[in-house]
RNA sequence: GCGCUGGUAGCUCAGCUGGAUAGAGCAUCUGGCUACGAACCAGAAGGUCGGGGGUUCGACUCCCUCCCAGCGCGCCA
């Protein structure tokens, strides 16, 4: 049930009636004396049929008050010709009742679509670093409420395990082996072999000589070189599985699709693009120019498809990627959840592709990007020493700070009961850190900041999760099943009440341009509807028919919590 | 040079297809724990929404222009 959609609907066919097609523009209200949901169309509509705004808005109201004759909702005409809605106790009252016996809480399904999300995509090269966090977490939270919405979802991981940076680190694996220094030790810190394998590459010119050699002889299939290969590939991607599986995110080995996997189809892109006549040569690279876009000499862009050494960029395989998720996958959308950076890329690619015939019109191609993260003076961060910050160790640094302050608040639980509640505590903090900001917008890295257990955090949103379950074990009535009855009456619990129907709102408003912050202040602002009602209505002590319905109203609000924050990867606990 | 982002309180950020007096969190100040858990709550203070024009009943939001910052623009991914 989503009351602003079913106001907007009544309202239109309303103005309908009265000869008007403009939407009425139902929003939640701004202010509180404004009601609960406020039409904001009506003056618009009455400029353009040239009516006056406040008479229009009266044959509305009256319109709807003589054919609906409900008790629902209250309308009430307002300044130039606002309409404020006033959604009776009553209405909220029943509206609960029925979402509280509701698995899915109110929210209900879209029409079902095929939707591929491309996400978090790591360099196995390279240990994943904090740079992958906004990627894979906003990827991730909104593969989950696709799903929940009730679309069927493809999740990818395109990483990437192909290309002339492994010619050095398989050179320096072969150089380990044969001095028989034992890998396994050495693969175990990725970024440290990263880094001394590409110091040789610089340093030791015999030894780049030999990474060449090993560039050429991947890609012609050497057997043993191969070998080595796929032994980094598999050290490597184990290394990203235990940071999502730590990160509670829903990847795993089966949404792998790297990008050697289209090593054998990027021919076929080259002759497809040849035979459409798109292909130009120009200094020996085969590209596709592209008469939208021009580069700094004014001249349209090349993308370069077949470089003139024979080798392939990566937009060739991003092609081949493509053709494969329209062509094989019949995918409805896709959707690339990368780094802003990459914008230009991705325009000429779906560009292209479409162009080319590897995608088709009804289908949407789609980059969602996302801001980069800076260090404090707006540079972009790193280390001291200048390397990427690894998300082991921001993982790490956050579990620990949240064990230490659960110690500090919370002593009386087991050391046990402690690390559990640590790990679940730091890392939503850190998720949740991602989640609530906007997408689109570079942000600042900070400890301090990241780390913060107060105010606008996932420790808030679990915090108020235990208060409810404090409130509901102390009534003794946990276990025993909650009747749907509600009849609620304060203004505090009113308020809370109407925030939870809704939820649906919430969810279905982060899918129209993918923005979980979206449902993360949503929650925030029902945790914080919470806390006020918790300050003001006493529930234990309050006198039977209160009581009950008070219960129930916490037991749904922690329901919405629990699946609101699920939806965002992060899990809620009884104590903490 | 062209293009894409962004500029909102001291700091970090919201602000939903133009709507009523621009909102949170942090930090600061004041009050509230013999408790349905103070990781909390109540209150105070804090703004010429980068500058200037324009569109109209109404602009943080749309248009123009300028300033500032970041990123991108033929053989890295």
């Amino acid at each position: 049930m989503n009351i602003r959609k079913f106001l907007e609907e009544k309202t239109r066919k309303h103005l309908e009636k009265l000869g008007v097609e403009n939407p009425p523009l139902i929003k939640t209200a701004s202010r509180p004396e404004h009601g609960h949901y406020q039409a904001n169309g009506i003056m618009a509509a009455a400029k353009e049929k040239g009516l006056n705004p406040r008479e229009l808005a009266k044959e509305v109201v009256s319109s709807i008050e003589t054919e609906e004759s409900s008790d629902s909702f209250n309308l009430e005409i307002a300044g130039p010709g606002f309409i404020n809605i006033t959604i009776s106790k009553a209405w909220i009252n029943q509206i609960l009742s029925i979402i509280s016996k509701d698995v899915r809480l109110g929210v209900s399904t879209q029409k079902r679509k095929k939707f591929l999300t491309d996400y978090s995509s790591p360099n196995l090269a390279k240990e994943m670093h904090i740079g992958h966090l906004r990627s894979t977490t906003i990827g991730d939270a909104c593969s989950r409420i696709l799903e929940f919405l009730g679309h069927q979802v493809i999740r990818t991981n395109h990483v990437g395990d192909w290309g002339s940076q492994f010619g050095s680190l398989l050179a320096y694996m072969n150089k380990l082996s044969k001095e028989e220094i034992a890998l396994a030790s050495e693969l175990k810190d990725l970024e440290n072999f990263y880094r001394k394998a590409s110091q040789l590459w610089r340093e030791d010119q015999k030894f780049a000589d030999e990474a060449r050699k090993f560039v050429v002889k991947l890609q012609s299939k050497d057997p043993e070189c191969l070998e080595l290969w796929s032994k980094f590939i598999e050290e490597s991607m184990k290394h990203c599985q235990a940071v999502y599986d730590q990160l509670n995110i829903s990847l795993k080995q089966e949404h792998v699709v790297a990008e050697s996997f289209y090593n054998e189809k990027l021919e076929s892109i080259v002759k497809d693009l040849t035979e459409k006549n798109l292909i130009a040569i120009s200094d020996g690279a085969k590209c596709v120019f592209l008469e939208e876009w021009v580069g700094k000499d004014g001249e349209p862009t090349p993308a370069i498809i077949q470089k003139s050494d024979g080798g392939f960029p990566y937009i060739t395989t991003d092609l081949a990627a493509a053709r494969h998720r329209s062509q094989e996958l019949n995918i409805d959308e896709a959707l690339y959840f990368v780094d802003a950076r990459q914008t230009l890329h991705f325009r000429q690619l779906f560009h292209i592709a479409l162009k080319a015939g590897f995608t088709r019109k009804d289908q949407s191609f789609r980059h969602i990007p996302n801001g980069i993260i800076l260090s404090k003076e707006g540079k972009p961060y790193k280390t001291r020493q200048g390397g990427a910050v690894k998300l082991a160790e921001v993982l790490k640094e956050s579990i620990s700070r949240a064990k230490s302050l659960v110690s500090d608040k919370n002593s009386a639980l087991s050391e046990q009961e402690q690390i559990i509640i640590a790990e679940i505590v730091g890392i939503g903090a850190i998720k949740y850190a991602e989640l609530s900001k906007n997408r689109n917008t570079d942000y600042v890295f900070d400890w301090e900041k990241m780390l913060s257990f107060e105010g606008n955090t996932a420790p808030y949103l679990q915090y108020a999760y235990t208060r409810i379950k404090g409130i509901l074990n102390k009534s003794k009535r946990s276990n025993e099943k909650l009747s749907s009855d509600f009849s609620l009456q304060d203004p505090y619990e009113i308020q809370l009440a109407l925030k939870l129907a809704q939820f649906t709102e919430a969810v279905e408003s982060v899918v129209e341009d993918y923005q979980p912050n979206l449902l993360c202040n949503y929650l925030f602002e029902l945790s914080q509807f919470f806390m006020t009602f918790y300050e003001n209505c006493p529930v234990n002590t309050a006198e039977e028919r209160i009581k009950i319905s008070r219960l129930n109203l916490c037991d749904l609000t922690g329901r919405v919590l629990k699946k609101g924050l699920e939806l965002l990867g992060i899990e809620v606990l009884d104590r903490m």
